[in-house]
Formats: C-alpha cells, sequence, structure tokens
DNA sequence: TTTCTGACA
DNA sequence: TGTCAGGA
C-alpha cells in the first residue's frame, strides 16, 4: 500500500505558514517587541508589512517576519545592536532556508532496515544500484547505512 | 479598542 | 524608545 510521504504531498502545501497573518498588536505581544519599535525597524528598512489591495492602512505581517523579528528581538537580548542583530538574524535565516531545502530535496521517505525506520536518502551511487539510508542512534547520532536497491546483493 | 503618524523628552 | 495627541 502506498503511504503518504512529505515528499509527494500536496506540493509542499501541507503545513503551510501562507495563511498565518498577524497585526502588529500580536506581533508585539508574540515577541515582547513594542509596537514603536516595529515600526521604527520599519522605517529603517528592517520588516516590511504585508502589501495590502483594501483601503486599510493597519499593518500585516506573515509568519517570515514574526520569525525575523522574533530573532531580531533574540540578538537584541544578547546585546547585539540592531543593526547587528538584523545582520545576524538574516543569515541564519538564509542558512535555515537553505538546510531545510537541502532536507527535503534530500529525503527520499521511510524505510525499514533490520528492523529500524530510517530516512531514505535516495541513491547512494552514480549507476542506481545501492540507497543510502540513515537514522538517529539513542543519543542522537547520525547512523548512516547503505544497502542494494533491490535487496538481493 | 486598536492602529496610525508626528512630535517631544 | 516611551508616551501622548488627535484622528480614523
Amino acid at each position: 500500500m502506498a503511504r503518504t510521504s512529505l515528499r509527494d504531498t500536496s506540493n509542499g502545501k501541507i503545513f503551510s505558514t501562507a495563511n498565518l497573518i498577524f497585526g502588529i498588536g500580536q506581533i508585539s505581544k508574540m515577541t515582547d517587541v513594542s509596537t514603536r519599535q516595529l515600526r521604527y525597524w520599519e522605517s529603517k528598512g528592517y520588516i516590511k508589512p504585508k502589501e495590502r489591495e483594501d483601503g486599510n492602512t493597519s499593518r500585516l505581517y506573515g509568519y517570515d517576519t514574526f520569525l525575523k523579528v522574533s530573532g531580531i528581538k533574540l540578538m537584541l537580548d544578547e546585546g547585539y545592536t540592531l543593526a547587528a542583530s538584523v545582520e545576524r538574524t538574516d543569515a541564519l535565516m538564509a542558512e535555515a532556508f537553505n538546510i531545510r531545502g537541502f532536507l527535503l530535496d534530500a529525503y527520499h521517505g521511510e524505510a525499514t532496515i533490520d528492523g529500524q525506520t530510517m530516512l531514505d536518502l535516495g541513491y547512494f551511487d552514480e549507476d542506481h544500484t545501492q540507497r543510502l539510508y540513515a537514522h538517529r542512534t539513542a543519543d542522537n547520532r547520525v547512523h548512516y547505512v547503505v544497502k542494494p536497491e533491490n535487496g538481493a546483493n
């Protein structure tokens, strides 16, 4: 029987954050950053409210902005200047999205190898005769296993 | 009630 | 950045 996998489900629409929209007051409470600061950061070009077609002038922020504000706030609390906090948050977010994209491309589903549930990481070699699997050990170390494609090695 | 811009401390 | 004014 076919099983559902993140790799081929809804074109990535599952767990989408596209409809997570927040007002300035909500973002403020969620991140503990004042509305005054949020408007100031916007004036500095650090954050950008969502474009809106209706006449309403109140700001709306997407999930991405919530993440960015959270990151900046964290750096600020660590003692970095606002500019440095923005720079570091941008870098970390870029890295995080890179990792996410890489992982989604590398992930080919789950497989049970020797009674152990493992991640199928796809073909291991150029001629597609072996697949690479990985799983985490009890102490959270990553363990890799290479197995022949058809099981008859 | 919430949000907005501008201004003053 | 906080806070207040005066509107919307």
